[in-house]
RNA sequence: GGUGACGUGGCCGAGCGGCUGAAGGCGGCGGUUUGCUAAACCGUUAUACGCUGUCAAGGCGUAUCGAGGGUUCGAAUCCCUCCGUCACCGCCA
């Protein structure tokens, strides 16, 4: 959500960071409408002063009997509502109308982010690792899976459709293993606090991160008012909705290792195969609430939390800076790590961290009051995957994979293998 | 799911339909007194928005007593819906 304040002061800075976005300008008409709002308001103000003072004196009017300077009140307060009719109904579709608008423009992208249209803007920021050279013919983490007879996607399908897998035995281990050594490590040594939070949301909720109202069709939605948490960024982020931080509680750094749920309405035909791009999967999340001076620094801090995991597992990764086209709709800035994938000779998204800005803070309503200050201000939140577990889990198997199919596993996770060593 | 009770400021807790944005207390902040601490005393202590003002200080106003509607000249107080909390019962991981 904007500030409407900063736009009618410079609706043409507004305009051209929307256009950087590749956007319309919306500047004038919600100006037009912030002028009728405030003129109906107070005009409306105006009248409910008057039926206010009448309606007082019609209370001491009666306490002193005077019934005719009473009866003189009433028609009073009848002309000031009459004055009042329309002023609120005027009000109210104007302020519909803009918040209809504000709600589905994106945030403002930041001054270092690049211009661009689509992925092939972004910009590599760094890159770690080697990618390794094998002797033998690779097969992709399908074919290791199901070679295994421990990756299952008919039985999945027959259960519950396309885009579900079943895991079983060492890659469901595997699996459970690494969601736990991500949130001990962002737990025990990056000073994120463990959350185990509610998978099912309110639409407001949803809202305050900004998946809605521009993005329902990504959602499942059940049968009571509730959706499916898409990522954990929404119940870890709305956390704080509806509060008032002191300083001191920030940076306020929290985690959580749950499923995200998304119906992926518009990627028919995309990642069809594999685990790659699934309905449901695992992910440990970061988020951080902070101040304003802070976030920038916060935002390379989460990222080198989301980093070092893979860095942990020895997986070559690089980091993109992404372009004003390619990020989403509540980022102003936004780095992708990109893992090592030898089956497709690429780098995919493993990760995104976004900084929000007050972005969210505004549409939560979370704001803090700075140390000895008696106004409040909103805080900018910020969050990013440290990781998406089930394509870490691709990442592993297709990396670590040895010449007869079975996969090794990488050193740092033997012990939340049950000192297993290999798989399969 | 059933029955009952209840949602007031940072917290506790008053509040006959009419100077109640809201008594009182606690806590917080500022000050007086004080060898230090404690105590006592005085003052102060919500948020958002609009108008005005140099987008300052300040002033005026509107709204907010869980949320949204309604009744009324006037609602924290009456009515309805929703959300939530507590207690007991039923069911259940």
């Amino acid at each position: 959500m904007h500030d409407v304040k900063l736009i009618r002061d410079d609706p043409q800075a507004f305009d051209d960071a929307l256009a950087r976005r590749g956007l319309k300008p919306a500047a004038k008409r919600i100006v037009e409408l912030d002028i009728l709002i405030r003129a109906a308001m107070t005009a409306k103000q105006a009248a409910e002063n008057r039926r206010n003072q009448a309606s007082k004196a019609i209370g001491l009017a009666k306490a002193r009997k005077d019934e005719s300077e009473a009866a003189r009140l009433m028609e009073e307060v009848e002309s000031a509502k009459y004055d009042l009719a329309q002023l609120p109904e005027t009000e109210a579709a104007a302020s519909a109308e803009l918040e209809e608008i504000l709600a589905n423009i994106p945030n403002l992208p930041a001054e270092d982010v690049p211009d661009g249209a689509d992925e092939h803007g972004n910009e590599k920021v760094r890159e770690w690792g080697t990618p390794r050279n094998f002797d033998f013919f690779i097969r992709d983490h399908v074919a290791l899976g199901e070679g295994l007879g421990l990756m299952d996607f008919a039985a999945a399908a027959r259960i519950s459709g396309a885009r579900f897998v079943a895991l079983k035995g060492g890659l469901a281990r595997l699996e459970r293993a690494l969601g736990a050594f991500m949130l001990d490590l962002q737990t025990n040594e990056h000073g994120f606090t463990e959350i185990s939070p509610p998978l099912l949301v309110r639409s407001e909720a949803l809202y305050g991160t900004g998946q809605l109202p521009k993005f329902a069709e990504d959602l499942f939605r059940t049968t009571s008012e509730h959706s499916l948490i898409p990522t954990s960024e929404v119940s870890l982020t709305n956390l704080v909705r509806e509060t008032i931080l002191a300083e001191s509680d920030l940076p306020m750094r929290m985690t959580a290792h749950t499923p995200c749920f998304r119906a992926e309405a518009g990627s028919a035909g995309r990642d069809v195969r594999g685990m790659i791009r699934q309905h449901q999967f695992y992910k440990v999340e970061l988020v951080s609430v902070t101040t304003p001076e802070n976030s920038s620094e916060e935002h390379e801090y989460m990222v080198h939390c989301a980093e070092e995991v893979l860095k942990r597992l020895d997986l070559p990764f690089r980091t993109m800076l992404l372009c004003t086209g390619d990020m989403g709709f509540q980022a102003r800035k936004t780095w992708d790590i990109e893992v090592w994938l030898p089956s497709q000779n690429t780098c995919r998204e493993i990760s995104s961290c976004s900084n929000c800005g007050d972005f969210q803070a505004r549409r939560m309503d979370a704001r803090y009051r700075p140390a000895g200050d008696r106004k409040t201000r909103f805080v900018h939140t910020l969050n990013g995957s440290g990781l998406a577990v089930g394509r870490t889990l691709v990442a592993v198997m297709e990396n670590y994979q040895n010449a007869d199919g079975t996969i090794a596993v990488p050193p740092c996770l033997v012990p939340y293998m049950g000192g297993m060593t290999r798989i399969g």
